[in-house]
Parts: C-alpha cells; structure tokens; sequence
RNA sequence: GGCCCCAUCGUCUAGAGGACUAGGACACCGCCCUUUCACGGCGGCGACACGGGUUCGAAUCCCGUUGGGGUCACCA
C-alpha cells in the first residue's frame, strides 16, 4: 500500500446527487480519513451540453451536508477548464503513432453496430487505413475527426481491491476508443486517466457500473507511463440509483404496488382514495405497456404503501428535505457494501473512520431499504442532545421555506421537539405541529374525527369536552402540571376515562385526532388559544 | 446476444472447512406500555438458489445450471 492514500471522487455535474454517488464520495472519504491521507474532489464536466453551474453547487452543497470535505477546497479541478493540458498530451500520443484521427461519423458507426447485431456478431471497432482517396472526401465533407486511442490487443488483467484478482477481458475485446471528441474535449476515459496521474490519486473507488473501463484506462496509463493506482469497484445500490433505471422502471414499480394493494382492497376503492379515474387505473393494471402520468403516480403513492426511496431518482438531497440527519445517512450507506464484521450496526462518523478498512467492503449488489434507514434517523434523534435536533430541524426549515415553523424561534422549535419526542423524521415534527401555527380560525376539523370523537358514545365527547372547557376556564393557571391535574380529577367525577376527555379536545384544538399529548399541547397553545378552538369547535358542532 | 460481476432470512448483512440447531439489524406478526400518533419493552416467524463433485466433515473449496446485476457511446 503506498504511504499517503490519496482518493478523490469525481461527479459529473449533471443533475443532482444520488445515494449512489453519496455512498462512492463516503467510502473514498473514509478510506482517506482512516489512514489519515487525502480526499479531493473533482468536476468531471468534459460533456459541455449536460454539465451546469447549478448541478455543481447543488453536488457541492449535498457533500458539504454530508460533511464529506475535501482537502483541495480551495483549488477545486474542473476538467473543463484544462482543455490545453489534455490536448497537449493527446497531440503528443499521436505524434507517437498511439492514437489517430478517426472520421466515422456517429451515423456510421450505429450503423456498423446494427450490422454486427443484425449478424449477432459482438461490434468491435475496426482500426481504419483510411486511402487518400477517402482522405480527400473526409476533407470535402468537412467531417471533424475525433481521436482514438489506439489500444495494444492483449489481454488485461488486473486486481480489484474489493472484486479480487483477475478482472478484466482478453485481448478478443479490446479495441481502439475515443479520447478526445468532434468539440475538441476529451472523453472521460482520458481525462479520468490524466487527472488521477496528475492528482496523485492512489486509490480508485467507483462504481462496479466502471469495471470493464479499467481496461481501457490501463491500456492509457501504460502508453502514458502512469503508475497504476489500486482499483477498487464497489457493489451498486440497485432500484435509486436512478442513473440505471429509466422512466418506465418507476412506472413498472408503482404500477407492481398498485397491484397488491389492488388484490387486497380492489380497483374501486384505490380510485376513490387517490382520486385516479377508476377505468383508466384498471386499463393500466391490465396493460404491461400503458404508463401513467406523474401526475397520476403522485395522487397513487401515498396509497399504495411506497415510500419516496422505493422509487428511482433518489436524490440526497431528497433525504435534507425529509428531515434526515446526515450522519444518519452516512451510517446508512456505509452499511450498504460494507461491514465491520461484527454485530454492531450504529456507527457516528468519526466511529467510522476508525473502522473502515477495504478489505471489509463486500461485492454483492444492495437494496435500498428505506425503512431500516427511517429507524435509524428515529434511534439516532431518540439518542440526540437537544441542542443537535435543533440544528437539524432549522437545516430541514432551511430546505423547506414554506412550513409555518420556518419562522419560529429556537425556543418555540426546542418545544415542539421535546412534545413530539419519537419522531422519525423532521417532516413528521413539521407535520404534527402545523395546527399550532395556524390562525384559531383556519383549524379545520376533520369530520371523521369529530362523528367518531364528539358526536358518538352515550355520554358524548361534546358533553365531556363542554365540562372540560369550563374546568380549564376556572384554572388559576395553565401549565402542564396543573392541566394535568384538573382534568383527570374531572374523569374521576365523571367516571370516565382520560381518552374520552382527552380526544374531544384534542380534536376542538387541532382539529384530528393525531397531536402531541394533550397537556403539552394545550400548555403550549396557551389558556386563550385553546378555549378559543375549544369554544368555536363547541359552537360548529352545534350547529 | 457477446463479455464481465455477483448469489446466506422479505431487506442489509455476520460467516474466511468442524465453534452453525446459521448470529445481528430493519421489516413483519403477537403481547405489554399508553390520553391520540408515535417512542419503548418482551417474544415469535424467517435464509445457506439448484445439481454435481472434493473432504472423515461444506453456507464456507471446485464445476455446471438457474437467477440477478453490469457493460458493449464522440455519457460519465
């Protein structure tokens, strides 16, 4: 092993992102971090038409989040901008006859490959002697060559620190591959190989999706006399990884849910609960091929017992906004290919530093389970200090301007955390919390809640709440503690239990059935607030 | 389709020939706690893909089959 690792990890900057990429940035993190040498990050934007501005500050914002920092903070590589580095080298590889112009244009090398396919033979790419004749058309036509690299045919072999020896192809595979494209940048296969030399890089983490590439990067470094970094290619997180599923995949995973919750409830109630026309969701049921409307899966989903991670193109910072906390994430997908070998499953970031080594990381594809990491983020909040849950509720509050909590004060936050203590994630606090910030008069009551709750039983919830209303008026103060005491000496008097008291007004004061504890809610609304709602819950419900 | 990788409970995994009646976690089921939703506590269900070898002995090694995944771009 050389004596500073050095890793790097090196997203291209097209769209947000993903867990996959998250866990890839992670483990080149921890490897650097554990033996104490270095992790940079690299923009790899050599595809000019897909990379942008904001792809790259959002890529940057989730690391940071993550809190994976990278040691070249302040000399961040973007490979777009070394265009005459790459071009330098490249002239000088075909100058040593290693690479040459091509001149196929795309059209006629997907032509070529649908012969091949066509006579189920395997395309290899034809290293071409062009006749002067040709040359001459070339150059009529105006075609602008690209440049290929021309790959000595042998068979590569190499050793992968995760999958082991003897990976790669023989030489029946090999064959000559772009290196610098028609705009004049060059492809990722090089730019991977220079700027890794270039960067000192010792230890290349990746995708298991980048194998086969290593081939044609050994074949680059030989002709370029770089050293050979160690490879190692990590297993793939399969069904978010969105990169390797399609539109059709998240289709094919909403429609597969639908149908089991159809097969138990039927096609009518679903189209009764998500609102979807009732004969377009059987068409679709029926119809392997048909596909719906995002629209569509959105009003099925919340239905159909999927949750967000169970669909492709999940995104980390999909997580921030669930309220997750990021350290929760990371223990989360470090156990996703990697394991100390032990039963100890709860790991804080520094904890993981100092256990992860790559001789643990394993080779079988995972599944995302999001449910495993929603108990995590619940254990790890039940766990957290106070003072950590604020922050992380002010982070989620951050990434979601809109909720009536964003603008409360830390104290007001702090209370809600403690009331809601249990929780799984932030969104659930935000969720549970809402009607406390609402206006008195835009409580909305559920009418459910309120037959089941107020208008049935014998002595109805409305009798026990109209006698729990003019208790708590009477209270010479209103705290938790003597809320608390007022009220259950009443279902003394009365002889009744607490949750015949308790869920009236829970329903006059928020509206459902689902709150905080009552007491804590009703202290927190405060005496005025709450025999407001409880007082106009009492006159709509006798109307 | 060619080539490549992989294969233990539903899921993530422990397991590197005898310590395995296969361990843990999540999920699921049941009970308990309980003023709602949760949290929590206790218990239960549950796997070595299949077939051949090698060996005194195989979840562990070898071969084949099956299954899953990846890759065959002027995308990374």
């Amino acid at each position: 092993m050389p004596e500073t690792i050095v890793t790097r990890f090196a997203p291209s900057p097209t769209g947000y992102l993903h867990v996959g990429g998250a866990r890839t940035a992670l483990f080149c993190w921890l490897l650097a971090r554990h033996h104490g040498g270095k992790f940079y990050l690299r923009i790899e934007d050599t595809d000019l038409a897909r990379s942008t501005q904001s792809a790259v500050d959002q890529v940057i914002e989730d690391l940071s989040w993550l809190g994976l920092n990278w040691d070249n903070a302040d000399d961040l590589m973007f490979q777009s901008r070394r265009k005459a580095v790459y071009d330098r080298i490249i002239d000088d590889l075909k100058g040593r006859g290693l690479a040459y112009d091509a001149y196929e244009s795309p059209e006629e090398l997907a032509n070529m490959r649908e012969q091949a396919m066509r006579a189920k033979r395997p395309f290899l790419y034809p290293r071409p002697s062009y006749t002067a004749e040709q040359m001459k058309r070339f150059a009529d036509e105006g075609r602008t060559p690209v440049v290929r690299f021309a790959m000595p045919v042998r068979d590569y072999w190499f050793e992968d620190a995760v999958l082991g020896p003897r990976q790669g192809v023989d030489s029946r595979q090999v064959q000559d591959f772009v290196i610098r494209k028609a705009d004049g940048m060059p492809t990722y296969h090089f730019a991977v190989v220079v700027d890794d030399a270039e960067m000192g890089i010792t230890h290349v983490l990746r995708g298991q999706e980048h194998l086969l590439n290593t081939v044609n990067h050994i074949g680059l470094m030989k002709a370029l006399g770089y050293e050979r970094p160690i490879f190692a290619h990590l297993p793939v997180i399969l069904k978010t990884d969105g990169s390797k599923m399609g539109k059709r995949d998240r289709d094919k995973v909403i429609k597969e849910a639908t149908q089991s919750v159809v097969k138990a409830r039927g096609v009518a109630a679903l189209a009764a609960m998500s609102g979807v026309d009732k004969s377009l969701l059987a068409r679709w049921l029926e119809d392997k091929n048909a596909q719906l409307d995002p629209s569509e899966h959105d009003a099925l989903i919340p239905h159909i017992n999927l949750f967000p991670t169970d669909l492709p193109a999940i995104s980390v910072h999909d997580f921030r906004k669930a309220g997750y906390l990021p350290e929760v994430l990371n223990n989360f997908l470090a156990l996703l290919g990697w394991s100390s070998g032990t039963d100890r499953e709860r790991y804080s970031m520094q904890e993981l530093v100092q256990e992860f080594t790559l001789e643990r990381v394993g080779r079988a594809n995972a599944k995302f389970d999001y449910k495993k990491l929603q108990a995590f983020n619940t254990e790890t909040c039940d766990a957290a200090p106070p003072d950590r849950l604020l922050d992380g509720l002010k982070d989620y509050l951050a990434c979601n301007p809109s909720s009536p909590l964003a603008g409360q004060d830390d104290a007001t936050l702090s209370r809600q955390l403690e009331m809601n203590a249990g929780f799984h994630v932030f969104a659930e606090v935000d969720e549970k919390s809402r009607f406390f910030f609402l206006p008195d008069e835009a409580i909305e009551y559920d009418p459910k809640a309120i037959e089941k709750v107020l208008i049935k039983g014998q002595p109805s919830g409305l009798e026990n709440l109209r006698a729990l209303r003019d208790r708590l008026a009477s209270l010479p103060d209103w705290t938790v503690q003597s809320l608390e005491t007022a009220t259950k000496a009443l279902c003394e008097e009365l002889g009744q239990g607490l949750g015949k008291v308790a869920q009236p007004a829970r329903v006059a004061v928020s509206g459902g059935t689902v709150s905080p504890p009552i007491f804590d809610t009703l202290a927190f609304l405060g005496r005025e607030r709450s025999l407001r709602r409880i007082d106009r819950c009492l006159a709509s419900c006798a109307s």
